[in-house]
DNA sequence: TCCCATGTTGCTAA
DNA sequence: GTTAGCAACATGGG
């Protein structure tokens, strides 16, 4: 899926075409994902983001809450024409917006607001302490650690290892035998990097696109994702790629320690 | 044909 | 209680 920062990136762009308006009409053509009713007539008061998950604030006090996974992608449209995997389509006004997924696993899910999270997300500042404190008494990767959604909301796969790399941190360290100048520098490397990847409007290695189908950039500036055998900018170590969780990893083992 | 894929959940077993 | 491993979800690309 996206992960934070190219949710935070469709958020900003959704906001100057959606918030204020009214919704004339949703469709649902998947019905994977369950009953949504028309919503005609009810307006979008507000676009918010917390880690992966993107909240529509309602006029009538209810809330959308869309999860888009692994290819959940929203496009705004202003043609007749549907893109490829249409799962949803909402009507406004002005144009249409499309909810296209090609795997299925997008949810999108009407229902009251949510309580405030008391998970951090990952472009408020983050307290090194608190992560310290979270890994109390607990042996798993520091890399399974970041991407644990409990801990920091928004972080995932290809950032966790962007992170990490900055951080100057081995991947697979068990979090318990992290000191604080290395939380310091964690913490200080996850601030950086989400930032500029929202600065960047996201990461497009496959296929992600924005709100106007348009790429991110970042990927011009990932440091180690997808860069098995390659040297690393730092130090010229072989970049490696293991698998951590089932999961993809890439790391430099000369400079991350 | 096989392997891989930016995510999450739920099960099993150590 | 914690963690790893795996499958499931479902589809497309290399």
């Amino acid at each position: 899926m996206p992960e934070l920062p190219e949710v935070e990136t469709l958020c900003r762009q959704l906001r100057t075409v959606i918030v204020g308006r009214d919704i004339l009409s949703l469709q649902v053509i998947d019905r994977k994902l369950g009953h949504l009713p028309p919503l005609s007539g009810r307006g979008v008061r507000s676009v918010d983001r917390h880690g992966k998950r993107m909240v529509w604030m309602l006029s009538d006090g209810q809330c959308l809450i869309f999860q888009l996974r692994m290819t959940g992608r929203l496009f705004w449209l202003e043609g007749e024409e549907l893109p490829a995997h249409a799962r949803l389509v909402f009507s406004f006004p002005d144009g249409r917006l499309v909810l296209s997924d090609p795997r299925r696993f997008a949810t999108v899910e009407l229902c009251s607001p949510p309580a405030a999270s008391t998970v951090a997300d990952g472009l408020e500042p983050l307290e090194p302490k608190r992560l310290a404190d979270a890994a109390r008494g607990r042996r798993l990767p520091v890399k399974s650690f970041l991407m644990d959604q409990r801990v920091v909301a928004g972080i995932g796969n290809i950032y966790a290892s962007e992170i990490l790399h900055k951080a100057g941190i081995d991947p697979l360290r068990p979090v318990c035998g992290l000191g604080p100048a290395e939380w310091k520098r964690i913490a200080s490397a996850a601030a950086r990097i989400l930032v500029e990847a929202v600065d960047s409007r996201g990461t497009s290695i496959s296929d992600w696109r924005d709100l106007h189908a348009d790429r991110g950039e970042y990927q011009h500036r990932l440091r180690v994702y997808g860069r098995k055998g390659e040297r690393c900018g730092k130090c010229r170590g072989e970049i490696r790629r293991i698998v951590i969780a089932g999961r993809s990893t890439f790391y430099c083992p000369t400079c991350q320690k």
